[in-house]
DNA sequence: TGTTAATATGAACACTTATTCATACATTTG
DNA sequence: CAAATGTATGAATAAGTGTTCATATTAACA
């Protein structure tokens, strides 16, 4: 047992923010965050246009990222707006972008 | 075209971003962060101790990690230390941990 | 009410990633 | 030098994710 050798975080932390790195580990997703960070909430419509993605593919990332609760929703008339939950997460993005890793 | 949208970062470093977070969105490769963030280095031996993960696994999960720019290694002896090259990766734990979402 | 627009859903398939196992390699030690 | 220790590697397979396509659902509107 290596006595001097500190080891912070539990089993259950890190499974939960594994979860949330993998929800959000991808481009389109991350693009979102990006976008609902700086607009406080906009329609899937919106967001299809301006991230060019397809309807059904940007509702599946959307449903997802609902389900693992960074993102809320409201429907209005026939529209769905969708806003993010938790407000945390857009600074991911920043640790990111100063971090200079290889590739 | 909605002209009061804004969309700030492109793809090359959503991909990249995305890249990162996929790279340390594992409970063994957090970690393994984590634990390196306290201690300035460990060999292969002393992490796999420490966090009971077998030595292959532990050394695939090292090599991935070291190959996409998060850590370093060092030879001394038998021994291989492994050690933070990106500092700012564990910021992306605190950020976690401050989060409220879901599950 | 029939049509169009916005969004969601589910199944199928393609891709990627994680894990295991056997084995290799290098270094130390008796 | 033979055995033991620490680490890496590669192939095989298992498990998880992303994407597409066809279709469903709901609301608005002519």
């Amino acid at each position: 047992m290596t006595a001097t050798v500190e080891y912070k975080i539990n089993r259950e932390k890190l499974e939960k923010a594994a979860y949330i790195l993998r929800t959000v580990a991808h481009p389109t997703r991350l693009a979102i965050v990006d976008l609902l960070n700086l607009n406080a909430r906009l329609s899937v419509n919106e967001i299809g246009e301006i991230l060019k993605v397809e309807q059904s593919l940007l509702s599946h990332h959307l449903t997802t990222m609902k389900l693992k609760g960074l993102l809320r929703s409201e429907k209005e008339g026939q529209s769905v707006f969708y806003s993010l939950k938790e407000k945390d997460i857009p600074k991911l993005l920043e640790c990111i972008e100063h971090c200079d890793c290889n590739m």
